[in-house]
RNA sequence: GGCCCGUUCGUCUAGUGGUUAGGACGCCAGGUUUUCAUCCUGGAAACAGGGGUUCGAUUCCCCUACGGGCUGCCA
């Protein structure tokens, strides 16, 4: 049985890089038929804040990634937390890991180390200065058991560090690289127990994993250097590893390490600019992974059924953020009718109250729009007044101001004998219109581009028989007649 | 600096010894259209470099270069 783990830090909003990585493990989990467990690693209190686990569950839930077992919240936002591994707030399992801790100093794997902050700094600097690589002089690793006993029973301030072995090699097969291998002697005596009781990462998460029987670990590239000093708690316990699987990073446009500053990156602000969540879900699933490389849209059950993990690319993905434009316009356009006109709601509300408009400029819109920030810009042009129109510009190409005037009392007159249904719908409307100019022998051009510009007062607009379906009989015609008068030069 | 990982068009990628190196975004040009957007067609654009192995390397090996990650009582 698959049992994989999404496991953040609780520090803030999750970003593209966490969202990639939790879906790659619930990619994997759900295509393997095994579980998927939410975890929140909260060991570090400096970091801590407030409301961080709830928001990361909803952007989760937002983005459609529902854990199976774990931290989650309920209906009202309320974290909860259900499973038979519990707790999934590793802040809760903190004596759990001061056992494994001590268990580790019996076995002689780990050791109390008793340094200041200020004799590791000294140390560190005097080691680059020297040119050698910074890393702890296991200066307490050979203290005495009995000494060091007593100076903890005496309270003195320590930390645990592990013993890892100071020769031979290490390796392991990573299920997307490979064989890698490391020596000891390159390996840090790693803090496991910091001084305020808190086990550091590298304790908890082995422990934690080991205990919720995490079968596969799927996660960031900068775990690797890491992965020593866990292979040496998982073999000081007599334990099998779960299997690992380094992800390639997300980077940068100046292909750094994906981070904020560098635009944004928070889910939450991209749901906010109202990118689709199953378009930012397929955009961010091709980062670093694609199935056959020439397809671009992918549900949500197809890259489940898709996934795996032996594709996944060992190069870090630069994020192109057009590209989820693009994507995402396409989602956009999928959308039914009613779907869209719900999304587009409330932007086009901020430009009319009247349903009947809403739903009108919704159905213009759909298809010219790439982004949410569109849709505002969009239906306050195609609501903005004609006021300023400017004759000049209503004649097209050549054509006189009269006779652009002939065409537009044209349509004036095919107006007085339409049916009213036939302003149900922009197609019903081009449908005569094209029709009385065909009858009359004219281009295209010398009436639609003067009736455009009589509606829209711009060159460039949304196509007449939108504007027309858009403003309505009796507005429609109060724009056509003002142009006439315009072109006249009666006014 | 040390260790580890990586390197196909600007970007995301397909490719697993023999291909005109394919697709997508973006860009450019043309077309459809009353304009814009959409859409359609076309175009420019890549195997980091050098050695091997091989009849033959983008694909396998080595070196170099470049990039990144780690080097915390952060994760």
């Amino acid at each position: 049985m698959v049992r994989v783990r999404m496991a953040p830090s609780p520090t803030g909003f999750i970003h593209i890089g966490n969202l990639r990585t939790g879906l790659y493990n619930e990619l994997f989990a759900r295509n393997q038929n095994g579980s998927l467990i939410l975890r929140f690693e909260d060991t570090d209190r400096s970091r801590y804040v407030e409301g961080a686990m709830e928001s990361y569950c909803r952007s989760l839930k937002a983005m459609n990634l529902i854990p199976d077992e774990g931290a989650w919240i309920d209906e009202n936002d309320q974290l909860i937390e259900q499973g038979d591994f519990g707790p999934y707030i590793q802040s809760k399992r903190q004596q759990t890991h001061q056992d494994y801790a001590q268990k580790l100093i019996e076995m002689g794997h780990a050791y109390p180390c008793f340094c200041t902050e200020a004799r590791l700094t000294e140390m560190r600097k005097a080691q680059q200065q020297a040119g050698e690589p910074t890393r702890y002089d296991r200066h307490c690793r050979s203290l005495d058991k009995e000494e060091a006993a007593e100076r903890i029973r005496k309270g003195e301030k320590h930390v645990i560090r592990l013993a890892v072995p100071t020769e031979g090699s290490v390796s392991f097969t990573d299920e997307v690289r490979g064989e890698v291998t490391f020596e000891w002697k390159e390996v840090d005596d790693q803090v496991i127990i910091k001084s305020d009781g808190m086990p550091t990462y590298h304790l908890a998460a082995i422990c934690d994993d080991h205990d919720m029987r995490i079968t596969h670990v799927i996660r960031g590239e900068e775990w690797i250097s890491s992965t020593p000093k866990h292979l040496f708690i998982y073999q000081s316990f007599g334990w099998e590893p779960p299997k690992l699987a380094h992800l390639p990073l997300l980077l940068n446009a100046d292909r750094s390490k994906l981070s904020k500053r560098q635009g944004d990156v928070a889910v939450e602000d991209y749901l906010k600019k109202g990118y689709l969540p199953e378009a930012l879900l397929n955009f961010v699933a091709l980062l670093g992974w694609n199935p056959t490389g020439d397809r671009e849209q992918y549900s949500h059950e197809e890259l489940i059924k898709l996934f795996d993990l032996a594709k996944v690319n060992k190069g870090g993905a630069v994020v192109n953020f057009e590209k989820l434009d693009w994507l995402n316009s396409q989602y956009l356009r999928a959308l039914s009718e009613k779907a869209f006109a719900d999304y587009a709601r409330a932007e086009i509300q901020t430009v009319t109250e009247d349903a009947e408009l809403q739903n009108k400029i919704a159905h213009i819109i759909r298809e010219r729009i790439v982004k949410y920030e569109d849709i505002q810009p969009l239906a306050e042009d195609l609501m903005s007044d004609v006021s300023s129109l400017n004759a000049a510009i209503i004649p097209w190409k050549t054509q006189r101001a009269d006779d652009a005037a002939v065409k537009l009392t044209a349509v004036l007159d095919l107006f007085k004998i339409m049916p009213q249904n036939d302003w149900e719908s922009p197609e019903a409307l081009e449908l005569k219109i094209k029709k009385m100019i065909e009858d009359h022998g004219w281009k295209n051009g010398e009436v639609l581009w003067p009736l455009r510009i009589a509606l829209s007062g711009k060159k460039q607009s949304p196509p007449p028989f939108d504007l027309l379906y858009l403003h309505g009989y009796t507005e429609s015609k109060r724009r056509v007649e003002r142009a006439i008068e315009l072109l006249n030069g009666t006014v």
